[in-house]
DNA sequence: CTGGATGCAAACAATTTGCAAATTC
DNA sequence: GAATTTGCAAATTGTTTGCATCCAG
């Protein structure tokens, strides 16, 4: 509930209605830790919320998105995917994403240096660029345990 | 000609042939310093050659991608681009794309040091995952110069 | 000459949109 | 009660495929 609360705050500050169906799908999104694709979040709400279209959906997760809740992740599949937002948290992590296999797998960061390492990059692109990284996405491609 | 002779090797070497309209497009990308989608190929490539067809450009992508000649890439617009892979030349480059307007810049690595962090991440990930990087993505999200 | 490559149109699949009915505040 | 949000179906858009014809080797 106190998770749940921060999240709630964001509709509320954004003048967002907390609809049932924006609720079940964040908890979803909460309860599993997967890169889910609209038609999966479409299954898994349609458990509790039969009848929930898939266009809202589609509708809810473009909110969560632009609400920096979720995070939209393609991995050259043809389909977007979406996992939680951990910028709150300050966690930075990989995608592993095997070749052969199509396996992704998510990679925490093991050492704070490289944390450290991406934040310094951050702050170069601020001096140069004038670029203010909001988030970012790392894909490494290449084979799995499995495949090689 | 002789970098487009290394790229005419690697048709040789599968045994793919070399037609008009691969080397057309193979052309485009050598020329196009951009992120180019299948329309906007399609639409270079209709200027040397009219009367190529769609279809052909997106067989053409899928192949170039297969012989790791071009490197697929997705900033979430809903389309594949493409760019020409710089595997081979061992350069590194991130990809900022400003949240606001759109605008996507190619950062090219400043400093050497941030290519061997980048190495050493890979060498963990063979190491702990058992995972062996072929290729990288690296995407910030934020705001550009203009937009902030 | 022969199999791979092309162009065209039709097929697909993911996502978006219009609109009347249902909900939230 | 007013304004959002929803569900449905239809529309869009990017990409893929089947097939007869064409062309590189």
């Amino acid at each position: 509930m106190s998770r749940t609360g921060s999240y709630y705050r964001k509709f509320k500050d954004k003048n967002v209605r907390l609809t049932t169906a924006r609720k079940i799908i964040l908890d979803i999104f909460r309860k599993t830790p997967r890169h889910l694709s609209a038609d999966e979040v479409f299954l898994l709400a349609q458990k509790n919320y039969p009848g929930i279209g898939l266009a809202t959906v589609y509708r809810t997760l473009s909110l969560l998105t632009r609400l920096g809740i979720i995070h939209k992740l393609n991995f050259g599949e043809g389909r977007n995917r979406y996992e939680l937002s951990t910028k709150s948290k300050g966690v930075y992590h990989y995608h592993l994403i095997c070749i052969h296999c199509g396996k992704i797998t998510d990679c925490f960061d093991p050492e704070k240096k490289q944390k450290e390492f991406i934040k310094d990059i951050e702050k170069g692109l601020l001096k140069r660029h004038k670029f203010k990284v909001n988030s970012r996405e790392i894909y490494f491609y290449g084979l799995c345990k499995r495949c090689h």
